[in-house]
DNA sequence: CCCCAGTCCTGCGGGC
DNA sequence: TGCCCGCAGGACTGGG
């Protein structure tokens, strides 16, 4: 999603619009009237990533910062449907995204559990400071997530999952990497070997550097979409997620599926045996 | 500290 | 076919 707007980097705010959408609004910080007092006439500074958030730097020092959180998606151009809309900024300026000139970035989403907000840098470390989310995905080291999680004897699936360890890994991403590391996703991390820390990290770079290539996992309902509406193809590289009982492609042994904190972990039993160290 | 259930929403697919 | 239920790539809260 940042890569897919980094073009409008230089443009100027025109406009911001809450969508009238029948559904129950979206949240939306501060309210529609001071977000367009702040934020009307500032140039987009920048386009970056907080965690799973993608952050519009306005060279007034606010950020718009989109959370899309389930279902929520950041768009140039035809919307999956209008009905869904939320949320419309407004540019004169942007650059060009497959020869169409981007003058608007829309913020769509289905079940609308995400929310457009317009905060100060202050408001943006308070929410999204070192207490409240860890070092990113991307960057951490295998020392670092060793030690952060140090005693713990949580699950290294959910911990994974837990944002003020490490900032982005997602529900389906954490089965993928603890596959390609060949860890049990049930294993307490106070039980993981230093190489296994490796491998894990190790993997989630590699997952999600993979993810980012494809541009996403686009699966049935939660029809994650690039910028341009277009499905990912992340998953058809998918080796676990999703694909319960269906056959290992390392060993062809049957994809197992659990719960962990209430949510679907999907294994191989036998390349992530628990007594794999 | 960590687990769990519930909450915010909408819509799809499976089972009956 | 229609209905009900479980489930969905997330994050937060309150209680235990």
């Amino acid at each position: 999603m940042r890569r897919g707007i980094a073009c409008i980097v230089g443009a100027t705010v025109t406009g911001v619009q809450r969508e009238p959408c029948e559904r129950k609004a979206i949240l939306v910080r501060p309210r529609i009237d001071a977000f367009r007092r702040r934020a009307v006439g500032c140039r987009v500074a920048a386009v970056e990533r907080i965690g799973k958030r993608v952050v519009m730097r306005l060279d007034s020092q606010d950020a718009i910062v989109f959370e899309p959180r389930m279902t929520g998606l950041v768009l140039v151009a035809d919307p999956p449907s209008i009905e869904h809309l939320r949320f419309r900024v407004d540019l004169d300026g942007a650059g060009a995204v497959r020869g169409s000139t981007v003058r608007w970035v829309w913020y769509w989403d289905r079940r609308g559990l995400g929310s457009v907000r317009l905060m100060s840098p202050k408001e943006i470390d308070e929410h999204w400071g070192p207490d409240t989310l860890g070092p990113d995905a991307l960057d951490i080291t295998a020392e670092q997530l060793r030690e952060s999680l140090r005693g713990s004897k949580r699950a290294i699936k959910v911990a994974l999952l837990d944002q003020r360890v490490v900032a982005g890994v997602g529900n389906l991403y954490a089965s993928e990497i603890l596959h390609l590391a060949e860890v049990h996703p049930e294993r307490r991390c106070d039980q993981l070997t230093r190489a296994q820390w490796d491998r894990v990290v190790r993997a989630q770079s590699k997952v999600l550097e993979e993810a980012i290539v494809h541009e996403g996992s686009t699966l049935g309902d939660g029809a994650y979409r690039n910028v341009l509406n277009d499905p990912g193809g992340y998953q058809n590289h998918h080796k676990v997620y999703d694909r319960e009982a269906e056959p290992c492609p390392n060993c062809s042994s049957p994809i197992k599926r659990i719960v962990q904190a209430q949510r679907s972990t999907f294994f191989c039993a036998r390349c992530q045996a628990k007594s794999k160290r």
